[in-house]
DNA sequence: GACCTGCTGCGGGATG
């Protein structure tokens, strides 16, 4: 085993600890120059750990110039947060480093210091990473650098700010051939897979941190029933409270951020000891945000209601319990909350787990059982987004001429784009270059000349300038700012929330109830207001039930002895759907299908989440209507697909015959929506319209004009255009899940059973809720539980 | 009038 230098182990020493074992491991992993990614636990000393070569490094060498270690974090609260962690080792061991974060509060004039006179170890952002590659100095900042550190490496792997980071790591290994890739991690499902995305063909040594005590997890059963529908546990308000009561210090994590107003709201009704709750989350003001962190670090806040906001990296305050509201949809998600509660090894964190509805209990059961086994699930990995790389060749070329063969070599060490084809990869330079054939009329897309063969450099140096203002893959929805009176801005809620809005207009926000008084260009002005208020919602991402989760769901059902773990009103539901129709066999389709109130449900309980459920429902009404069905409408949940129409479907496995998903799926993508908002979002990333000249930021409508106008002209003159091809993957991910549909329809394909009933089956019910909630049908609970029991007593 | 299933994150340079 390796051993600290000596100042180094003094200085544990003098600490009273002993360098942990995955600690010596990382070590002795740096000494050949290994790849590593650490998989450990909160709390297990991971960033110290990764840093542990450089720091003994620094020891044993002494002082060198340049540049040695970069750490990329995904947020800059965290790359603050740890530099100030590294300083106390730093300066009590007496290490000759220097050490600075470098994001976008950094000012200008020490990201100038910076690219001339560089830190010993620089702390990152992805975007400022690749925003330092623009420069013409980064191949001589970057000679001499060993130790890349990319710190909650599962926040990026699957995602555009990960493709980012991946071309940004790949040149970097061009730029210092001796480069060492560290990811450091609590949260891996699958660790091989993601050392092979750190660092695609290349050995890794993947270390795992001491094994931390396992979690106290549990579900909270309220006194009344576990709610038929509803996802959001806000029925438990009061017994929530009474937890917050007793603990020290509670986070309290909602799924949207309209939930986590109302349920702010909720707490505070029922808070008669007026402790002291915040509320955090992604649309309030930065200074809003920071006012709740500084709370809850110091003690301030006994409890703060947030969003995922909270969910990464630093240490928030003295935190000994999580309270997960509503399902926690993977595993590894619900770890990582949890991960934010007492941050000791040695000690349990407490988590509380509030299930909406029934379905959500069994989720939160499966859930347990999936941290207890130490089994998470893992997201795919994906192909890296077309729009990020034109952005990547275009920031290159920032920095000087290249080479067009030797970067695309370069671009295929980055695991998203290990597959990608030459062909692909000129198309992406003909967009940097031209703007592609039907724009490569216009001088404004002409970027890149070919100055020699193969040979690429910017037709203009003010180019540099524009691409560094305006690079970043994080494209935010238009929205406008909140403010109290015409002052402080409160946040931000979406355009098109906003404009719905009319003067007089009460709504939900920040926790306060706001009334409209006035508008301009970019603000609503309000003032604080009563009565009921509407509640604002954001177009952000679903959180789908995670495949992994849905097999363990199935599996419950299917199997009654393990019932005797659920509370009475959940295996009465189980037991009377056993008796009246069928449990879903954990490897078959069950499909069921009843009249009511003169129309014909089908239900097929797929468990593959939204995604799946919403494109399978949509293909099967356009089968339906093509075979004189009648189809009305549909709803999907992450459990179950219901659809209704004016005729019954006899055999409902003809609707799955034959290619159901290639031709109408494509048809159904290209007309929602959506397929335009992906375009503006792509045409940002990629560089084709500029979101901010110097001076002067866009506003959300403005670009939504000139996108809109490029992708009239693209559809009609070349449908083939680099960019409609990335907006097309783009919003066929967000809209659909492709993979799981096809699992669904082939598991319809082999064995559906179907169930025929005369009335509504038990776990039909919160489907017809959530039907009736839409306004589809007037169908009220009561009435069906009614007739449920009724039922049940004949039988 | 009550009800809400749509998370998060970043980002220039030089000057006055």
């Amino acid at each position: 085993m390796a051993s600290l230098p000596k100042p180094l182990e003094d200085w544990f020493a003098a600490r009273g600890w002993r360098p942990r074992s995955h600690q010596l491991a990382m070590l002795e992993a740096a000494r050949p120059g290994r790849h590593t990614l650490l998989v450990a636990a909160t709390g297990a000393g991971k960033t110290l750990s990764g840093f542990l070569p450089v720091l003994a490094d620094a020891a044993e060498k002494g002082p060198r110039p340049g540049l040695k270690a970069l750490y990329v974090s995904p947020l800059k609260a965290l790359a603050a947060d740890v530099e100030r962690n590294l300083a106390t080792p730093i300066r009590e061991a007496g290490l000759p480093l220097g050490v600075e974060t470098r994001t976008g509060d950094t000012s200008s004039e020490a990201k100038r210091r910076q690219r001339q006179r560089p830190p010993d170890i620089l702390l990152t952002t992805p975007e400022s990473l690749s925003l330092l590659l623009t420069w013409p100095e980064a191949e001589r900042l970057f000679a001499d650098l060993e130790t890349l550190i990319i710190d909650e490496i599962h926040a990026f792997a699957t995602s555009k700010r990960g493709d980012l980071l991946a071309l940004a790591a790949a040149r970097l290994r061009t730029l210092a051939p001796r480069l060492r890739l560290v990811g450091l991690s609590a949260t891996i499902a699958d660790p091989p897979a993601m050392a092979n995305w750190l660092a695609p063909g290349a050995e890794v040594e993947i270390v795992r941190g001491a094994e931390a005590v396992p979690p106290d997890i549990s579900i909270l059963v309220p006194r009344g029933e576990i709610p038929w529908a509803g996802h959001n546990g806000r029925h438990a308000a009061r017994e929530v409270m009474e937890l917050l009561e007793e603990a020290r210090q509670s986070i309290v994590f909602a799924n949207t951020r309209s939930i986590a107003e109302l349920l702010f709201r909720d707490l505070w009704t029922e808070n008669d000891k007026a402790l002291p709750i915040g509320l955090h989350h992604g649309s309030l003001s930065a200074e809003a945000r920071l006012k709740a962190e500084a709370a809850l670090v110091s003690g301030r806040l006994k409890a703060v209601v947030a969003t995922s906001s909270l969910d990464l990296g630093i240490d928030w305050g003295d935190v000994d319990l999580v309270v997960q509201m509503g399902a926690p949809k993977g595993a590894a998600r619900l770890l990582q909350r949890v991960g934010r509660s007492n941050h000791r090894l040695d000690e349990a964190s407490r988590a509380v787990i509030v299930p909406g509805n029934r379905f959500e209990y069994l989720e939160a059961l499966a859930c347990l059982d999936a941290v207890a086994e130490g089994e998470l699930d893992a997201e795919p990995h994906r192909p890296g987004g077309l729009d990020v790389l034109a952005q990547h060749i275009m920031g290159i070329a920032c920095a000087g001429p290249f080479e067009a063969g030797s970067l695309y070599a370069e671009i295929r060490l980055a695991a998203p784009y290990a597959g990608l084809s030459r062909d692909s990869f000129d198309r992406a330079l003909a967009f940097v270059a031209t703007g592609g054939y039907a724009l490569s009329g216009y001088d404004r897309y002409r970027r890149l000349v070919e100055e020699a063969p193969g040979r690429f450099r910017l037709t203009h140096p003010k180019l540099a300038q524009q691409h560094r203002l305006n690079a970043g893959v994080i494209v935010e929805a238009p929205a406008m700012t909140v403010r109290l009176g015409r002052g402080r801005a409160l946040g931000q809620v979406e355009e098109w929330f906003a404009t719905q809005l009319r003067l007089g207009d009460r709504f939900l926000f920040a926790g306060l109830t706001l009334e409209l008084t006035g508008r301009s260009e970019t603000d609503l002005y309000t003032r604080l207001a009563r009565g009921a208020p509407s509640v604002p919602s954001y177009e952000g991402g679903r959180m789908p039930l995670s495949t992994h989760l849905a097999r363990r769901v199935r599996g419950m059902l299917a199997d009654p002895a393990q019932w005797r773990r659920m509370p009475a009103d959940v295996r009465d539901w189980l037991e009377m759907q056993r008796r009246h129709s069928r449990l879903p066999p954990a490897d078959k389709l069950l499909a069921e299908s009843f009249p009511r109130e003169g129309r014909h449900h089908l239900l097929l309980y797929g468990f593959e989440g939204r995604n799946a459920h919403q494109s399978l429902g949509m293909l099967l009404t356009q089968r339906m209507e093509k075979r004189g069905l009648k189809p009305m409408g549909f709803v999907a949940t992450d459990y179950v697909l219901g659809v209704w129409g004016l005729e019954p479907v006899e055999d409902p496995a003809s609707l799955f015959a034959g290619d159901i998903v290639a031709e109408e799926l494509e048809e159904w993508i290209g007309a929602t929506p959506f397929l335009r908002r992906a375009f503006r979002d792509v045409a940002i990333i990629s560089g084709l319209v500029e979101r901010q000249r110097p001076g002067a930021r866009k506003t959300g409508r403005q670009m939504t004009v000139s996108t809109d106008l490029i992708y009239d002209v693209l559809q009609r003159h070349e449908p083939g255009h680099l960019l409609l091809e990335a907006a097309w993957a783009e919003a066929s991910s967000r809209l659909t899940d492709i993979a799981r549909l096809h699992a669904l329809i082939a598991r319809a394909r082999e064995e559906l059973v179907v169930s025929r009933l005369e009335r509504p089956s038990p776990l039909s019910i919160p489907i017809l809720i959530e039907i009736g909630a839409e306004g589809v049908s007037g169908m009220g609970e009561a009435e069906l539980l009614a007739e449920l029991l009724r039922d049940d007593r004949e039988v």
